[in-house]
DNA sequence: GCCGTTTTCGGCCCGACTGTTTTCAGTCG
């Protein structure tokens, strides 16, 4: 079975984090960080570049010796380095690096004076007091490793954008509140709007003589004060989540917010840029020598490396700064450009509200179309429809279009993809809907092969519009099917079939990356909320942020055309 | 281990905070 990038990327992670236990060379250890950050973001399939024959030393970060390496990944499944590192490793010691505050030197430490070989090791001499005695280490160490270990348990690390979006609104509106506070920039991953979010990183200018950090840590919603200084404090909320809030300059804002919302693979390139040019670039601003020479503004900030201004969800390092240099950046798709929803539920299968309360809702977003999608018969749990309560449903869709002015109802249906391909409804039903979601509900764990070709195969039926949350994977909870989504997205563009961004918060599915190669490989998208009550319709923006971080533009996706346009595609798709 | 107005080896992003020690190493982002 083809070896995933993803998996190479991880026996690369794992490569770095034994090597810096071993106290390698630590640009060593950063060749293979990179390289796993290059792979894991890349949409090709590496197994498949091999076999075009296609030379991986070329890709960014990869050199003769790891493309060797991956190469003999894909060929065996293993790395021989690898394997090496872990005969000479205790298997358990690498955890050690997950808790804050230890390192690779501390970990040595306590590996080579203490005997500690796994976190309960380490729970164990902490609890006897024998770290403490150690040189390097103190009594406050012992506690905060001790206190590290057990929130360990069960800890859930990074939390979905939307839920961080929830407490990033509550943080700011709290610190705003604080009279000379100026502004509140939330930067970070959450900036950069990736799907999970592992803290929020948060920049404030305010006038001078602000009591700011006392304001911070006074936030109900702290749990705990992790750090504390004149201009920056560490904060663990109730929620888990740790923020990061740093009071900056205002002249500084643009150069802190640049450097705060990273990616760090994105700043090491700018900055590289910018020595290129004899500037020295950090959160403060740009520097000539002694003299800043930019800082206020990001926009300032790219300009003096010769650059326009790059949006946060491209900045990976993963080819947008070629493409500024090129002037070829994306112009992003944005919410406003969303001209209808085209997947939803109603009362009739499994959603909170009626086929009226949906549309009023839909119009009331100032949508041109909704598509209503209740689930078919297979999905009993949901009491999915079978084809003549979906034929009583199309008449009261007729009955209510009848009346509506400037908004339309499209019937639609979200078909279940049995396990064998065929879809869950007869075609004579089918076709007398407007578009159709296929979905998998059910057997999502098939091989590889099997699951594609199941895929495939519906997609072959000639009503089949829309690939519905196509990978099936929840967030935190579920993984992503096994599926070959690049052979998926050619047989789509052959029929000009669409997949779907379920923006739903815990699916956003498609990821990123997939948004991505779709668009390389010329498959248009339809970004839908699957909303199961009327509020949910919000979630657009959700799948809207997933899309932008693929580079994903306004022609790329089905529904921001209007409805004239919108029929035309689809009436290419479903014959 | 990669990279190079590249050719054989030196450089590879940078500052705040912490806990310890008393001038700094380690960690983090």
């Amino acid at each position: 079975m083809a070896v995933h990038n993803s998996e190479i990327a991880a026996i690369f992670d794992e490569v770095a984090e034994l090597l810096e236990l071993e106290g390698a060379n630590a640009f060593r250890v950063r060749a293979y960080q990179n390289a796993a950050l290059t792979l894991g973001a890349m949409p090709k399939s590496l197994a498949e570049m091999l076999v075009r024959g296609e030379d991986l030393s070329e890709l960014p970060g990869i050199g003769k010796d790891l493309a060797g390496k991956i190469a003999e990944i894909v060929r065996s499944g293993k790395l021989a380095t690898l394997e090496e590192l872990r005969a000479r490793t205790p298997p358990h010691i690498r955890e050690l690096l997950r808790i804050p505050g230890l390192g690779p030197k501390r970990v040595r430490i306590l590996r080579d004076d203490l005997g500690v070989k796994s976190v309960a090791d380490l729970k164990a001499v902490a609890e006897r007091g024998l770290i403490r005695k150690h040189k390097g280490f103190g009594e406050r160490s012992e506690r905060k490793i001790l206190a590290e270990v057990r929130r360990l348990k069960g800890a859930e690390i990074r939390v979905k954008w939307a839920v961080a979006e929830e407490i990033a609104r509550t943080l700011v509106a709290h610190l705003m509140a604080l009279k000379g506070i100026e502004t509140v920039e939330i930067a970070g991953s959450f900036r950069r709007k990736k799907e999970t979010v592992g803290d929020l990183d948060v920049l404030v200018t305010c006038a001078s003589k602000v009591p700011c950090m006392d304001h911070c840590v006074a936030f109900d919603e702290v749990a705990e004060v992790l750090g504390r200084g004149p201009t920056k404090c560490t904060l663990r909320l109730r929620s888990g989540l740790q923020v990061d809030i740093r009071v900056v300059p205002a002249k500084s804002l643009g150069a802190a917010l640049h450097y705060f919302t990273g990616s760090k693979a994105h700043n090491i390139a700018i900055r590289k840029m910018g020595l290129e040019r004899e500037l020295k670039i950090n959160e403060y601003g740009v520097f000539k020598g002694r003299r800043r020479v930019a800082g206020a503004t990001e926009a300032e900030v790219y300009a003096r490396v010769g650059l326009p201004y790059i949006e946060p969800e491209l900045r990976e390092d993963n080819g947008e700064i070629q493409a500024a240099q090129q002037h070829r950046l994306p112009k992003l798709l944005t919410l406003d450009q969303i001209r209808g929803d085209l997947h939803c539920h109603t009362t009739e299968s499994d959603g909170k509200n009626t086929l009226k309360e949906m549309a009023e809702a839909a119009q009331a977003r100032g949508y041109e179309y909704l598509a209503i999608c209740d689930h078919s018969k297979r999905v009993a749990m949901a009491h999915g429809l079978d084809a003549k309560r979906l034929a009583e449903q199309i008449e009261q869709i007729d009955h209510l279009n009848a009346k509506a002015r400037g908004f339309t109802l499209l019937k639609s249906c979200e078909v279940d993809i049995l396990d064998n391909g065929s879809l869950d409804l007869p075609n004579d039903i089918l076709k007398e809907l407007d578009l159709t979601v296929c979905s998998i509900h059910y057997k999502l764990n098939l091989p590889l092969e099997q699951q594609t070709e199941r895929i495939l195969r519906a997609m072959d039926n000639p009503f089949f519009c829309i690939l519905g949350h196509p990978t099936g994977r929840l967030i935190n909870q579920r993984h992503a099917s096994e599926i070959d989504i690049e052979r998926i997205m050619r047989a789509a563009a052959d029929r000009a079939c669409f997949l779907e961004v379920n923006a739903q918060p815990d699916r956003l599915d498609l990821s990123d990356i997939h948004c991505k190669l779709a668009k390389e490989l010329g498959v248009k998208l339809v970004i839908s909320t699957d909303a199961h009550r009327a509020s949910d319709l919000d979630f657009m923006r959700f799948g809207v942020n997933q899309a932008r971080r693929g580079w994903i533009e306004n022609e790329n996706v089905v529904n921001t055309r209007d409805l004239v346009d919108l029929r035309r595609l689809l009436s290419r798709a479903c014959r």
